[in-house]
DNA sequence: TAGTTACGACGTCCACC
DNA sequence: GTGGACGTCGTAA
């Protein structure tokens, strides 16, 4: 037991063991995946060999840790495990007896000795535990010591912290290595290696309570549909497999021996893992069958998300489920709506075999009774449009890309925390430094960026300047970093420090962001060359995030003087920028965080439009580079850029007021195509919780009066059409409910209001009830207030629509205009 | 299996007239 | 009845 602490009687260093145990266990095994090592200032690097990481999964043995890879190769799926000596660097405090052995490991070790540094310079050791108790016992004994605990955590799925957890047996060995350095040990796949995955697209079709009535699955070369019940007498002929399922319990068995047959390694889906594996799992408990998608037979073992107890995590050996909706959003695109229907009408402009109908489920059901190969047809077409929009979106491409960049599993969403800490520790710890405890500095406010006064009104060619990737530029120009600010304040020599803000200053030698940065930044140009789209993506999101995590209190590296230092640096430039423009002659009519809008202030063509921009943008970046270097001695990767000239452009009032909108604008422009566009930025076309009514009138009146073109007869025609009952498909009102239905206590909302009156309706007619835990509620407004799309008994309201939706967007242009709706409305008769 | 702040619009509720 | 505080949602960056 422990042996891997024993290597020190044998006299080899554990890193050495570790790395031989692992070649031993390859050629045992003639696995080529592992066993890449790379040396460097003792940073040890196993690296897998053209091999791509689906999935790990960790068990505690009683020996210690035993850790399973499957990995997607060339030559197909491969396991790995990494069991025995190698897992005891895995198993340090994976019990009490574990606490002991590391204790007992410092026997003779003055840690405070070792050359470990915090940004105290107090004597440390970091640790990864499986448990908070353990790592609470671990400090309070380490403390009688005086000792520190420092990067503790509890045994962490993430990949890198994987990786950490290495580390942290290797630091306790530390001192067997002579204390020279803090050791990382790195598990990594090939960067350059792209995994060819065979992906399979799954979706069920269930009563409106959940019993499974057919499974459908597309990829690895199928079409294939199981259905629940008996063929009918006349089956049609049909372009795919269909096969009919006695029981339920046949329905999961045929799924078993289907996915043991094609072997995907991926499963994509909408909702995958929240409704569709969720509720096989419960048909095939309630039935008593086994449920078996993992490799080798193996059952999905499901996690409960910590905080959202509605949320799970599906692990499934050797396979990666993922969620179309969730890879559209982490490659940030948006919808209105996120239904396949939506979804798949906006990209593929198709839609589902039934749409989004609110009785959607009855036509299942029907289906079901009356027509089974219908309901087939319908099952199999939501697989195919979830894996064509996967293509389009170049989704995996991206999921792939993303997980190598920020060496979070494939399946991990979010994590942009995880993903800072996977390229700054070990960097960090090059430095010879480990990093504070989560929590170690309080909460307090830090501004965001700087959102300049906004002049309203109508304008002729309108340029827009913004400062490309604003953020990580200045961190890399400033060399705003967690390291250096320990470095510089510690400094004794003014002239080794650069100013930061609110009392930060960074040291100009040492610090590890600006460094990560540029590595991303390059990497992502190299990115753009290549149009590998899909990582240039990845590797700006993630470059975006490290601001972000660093104005996070749960981030290990939080501290507000840091990001103050970014944000408060970047309402500087903007107030330098808006000055330098303003000496060029322009007016700077409104800018927000990294963009400045500039009024040309007489109409310009496009191409005159562009050379001012760039003008604009030529000087200032000089600018930044004279004067960064002459007041700081710093190179400057500041740089503005020409991004769009708006030959129409809006800028509206605050509602009722004269002050200057902010975040809220229109401009007419000429977009890639060459086509003439008119962008819309805040403003309620923009809003997916304005009616569809008040979206298109407002295009239509923007675009008339953009293009100069008489806009009275449009106004009036849209209001006594929508009075006529002409636009009575354009009602509805949908927004979402962000709480339990029972806690809006304060306040009832009006989309509250419609969704109490839905599930009571759902109640009495002994249906499910839809809203009791949030979601989406469409709803009309009637004379008798909001009713729900589903039971809508009072008349509409058009009065409500015509001043609440048609009026409010009319005369913030019209207003300005010395014009206004009740004018043009009022005119031609009564229509109030 | 925790990136951030800034901003506006609308509705409700309630104190005050 | 009205003004203002506050809740809620969705958005820009």
């Amino acid at each position: 037991m422990w042996t891997g602490f024993s290597p020190r009687g044998r006299g080899y260093p554990l890193v050495t063991v570790f790395l031989y145990s692992i070649i031993q266990a390859q050629r045992a095994r003639k696995e080529t995946c592992f066993g890449h090592q790379h040396h460097e200032d003792n940073i040890v690097a196993l690296t897998t060999q053209q091999g791509f990481i689906l999935t790990r999964h960790w068990r505690d043995t009683n020996n210690g840790t035993e850790i399973e890879f499957w990995l997607a190769t060339d030559e197909g799926p491969r396991k790995i495990r990494l069991t025995s000596q190698p897992s005891v660097a895995f198993a340090v405090a994976a019990d009490r007896a574990a606490i002991e052995v590391q204790l007992a490991g410092m026997r003779g070790i003055d840690l405070r000795e070792l050359p470990l540094k915090t940004f105290q310079q107090e004597p440390v050791v970091g640790v990864y535990s499986t448990q908070y108790k353990q790592l609470t016992a671990l400090e309070r004994q380490l403390k009688d010591r005086g000792i520190r605990l420092f990067e503790a955590d509890v045994r962490p799925p993430e990949r890198h912290l994987m990786e950490r957890f290495i580390t942290a047996c290797v630091q306790f060995e530390g001192g067997q290595l002579n204390g020279q350095t803090i050791i990382d040990c790195k598990l990594k796949p090939a960067p350059d290696f792209r995994p060819t995955l065979r992906l399979v697209s799954l979706d069920i079709e269930t009563s409106a309570y959940g019993d499974l009535y057919s499974i459908a699955l597309e990829g690895c070369g199928q079409r294939q549909v199981y259905m629940l019940g008996q063929p009918p007498q006349d089956a049609p002929a049909c372009d795919f497999a269909l096969e009919y399922c006695a029981t339920p319990r046949q329905l999961i068995e045929k799924l078993n021996a289907w996915f043991a047959k094609y072997d995907p390694d991926v499963i994509i889906g909408w909702s995958v893992v929240q409704f569709d594996l969720r509720v096989l799992q419960k048909n095939a408990d309630q039935h008593k069958v086994p449920l078996l998608l993992g490799r080798e037979g193996k059952a999905i073992d499901w996690r409960t998300h910590q905080v959202r107890s509605d949320y799970m995590f599906a692990s499934i050996a050797g396979r990666v489920a993922i969620d179309g909706i969730e890879a559209l959003k982490a490659a940030s695109w948006n919808f209105p709506s996120f239904s396949l229907e939506n979804v798949s009408q906006s990209m593929l402009g198709e839609g589902k075999d039934i749409g989004d109908a609110y009785d959607k489920m009855a036509e299942i059901e029907r289906r079901f009774r009356e027509d089974k190969p219908a309901l087939a047809h319908y099952n199999l077409k939501d697989c195919e449009l979830v894996t064509r929009i996967f293509d389009k979106a170049r989704l995996m491409a991206f999921i792939v890309e993303r997980s190598q960049v920020t060496g979070l599993m494939a399946d991990q969403f979010g994590g942009s925390i995880a993903a800072f800490g996977h390229h700054y520790l070990p960097r960090m710890h090059r430095e010879g430094y480990v990093a504070p405890n989560v929590g170690e500095i309080p909460a307090s406010h830090s501004p965001g960026g700087f959102v300049m006064e906004s002049n309203p009104g109508l304008y002729d060619s309108v340029v827009v300047l913004d400062y490309k990737s604003l953020y990580p530029s200045i961190i890399r120009t400033f060399l705003v970093d967690p390291v250096g600010m320990a470095v510089g304040l510690a400094a004794e020599d003014p002239a080794t420090v650069i100013p930061g803000m609110r009392g930060a200053l960074f040291s100009r030698e040492q610090h590890c962001l600006p460094a990560i940065v540029n590595q991303l930044w390059q990497g992502r140009d190299e990115a753009k060359r290549q149009k590998n789209e899909p990582l240039s993506q990845a590797l700006k999101l993630l470059m975006n995030s490290f601001c972000g995590v660093l104005g996070s209190p749960d981030c290990r590296f939080f501290d507000p003087k840091l990001v103050s230092s970014v944000t408060l640096r970047g309402h500087e430039m903007m107030k330098l920028t808006r000055e330098l423009v303003e000496q060029e002659g322009y007016d700077v009519i409104y800018g927000d965080t990294d963009s400045i809008f500039i009024w040309l202030k007489k109409e310009h063509g496009n191409d005159e439009a562009l050379a001012i921009g760039q003008r604009l943008a030529d000087k200032i970046n000089a600018w930044w580079k004279t004067r960064l270097k002459q007041q700081y001695d710093l190179e400057s990767y500041l740089e503005i850029e020409f991004d769009t000239h708006y030959q129409k452009f809006f800028m509206p009032t605050i509602r009722g007021t004269e002050m200057g909108s902010k975040k809220r604008y229109a401009g007419l422009t000429i977009n890639a195509k060459g086509e003439e566009e008119v962008i819309y930025r805040g403003l309620e076309v923009a809003r997916s919780d304005w009616t569809p009514l008040a979206q298109n009138f407002q295009q239509g009146l923007f675009t008339r009066i953009f293009r100069a073109e008489p806009y009275q007869d449009f106004v009036r025609d849209y209001a006594q059409k929508t009075l006529a009952g002409e636009f009575d498909e354009l009602l509805v009102y949908r927004k979402r409910l962000r709480h339990r239905l029972d806690e809006y206590q304060v306040n009832v909302p009006p989309q509250v209001r419609a969704a109490r009156i839905a599930d009571a309706y759902n109640e009495a007619q002994q249906r499910p009830t839809r809203y009791q835990n949030g979601g989406w509620i469409s709803y009309v407004m009637t004379t008798s207030g909001p009713e729900p799309t589903e039971v809508i008994r009072s008349n509409i309201d058009y009065a409500h629509y015509l001043s609440k939706q048609l009026q409010p967007i009319a005369d913030s242009i019209l207003l300005p205009m010395n014009d206004s709706f009740a004018s043009l409305t009022t005119q031609q008769g009564n229509l109030f």
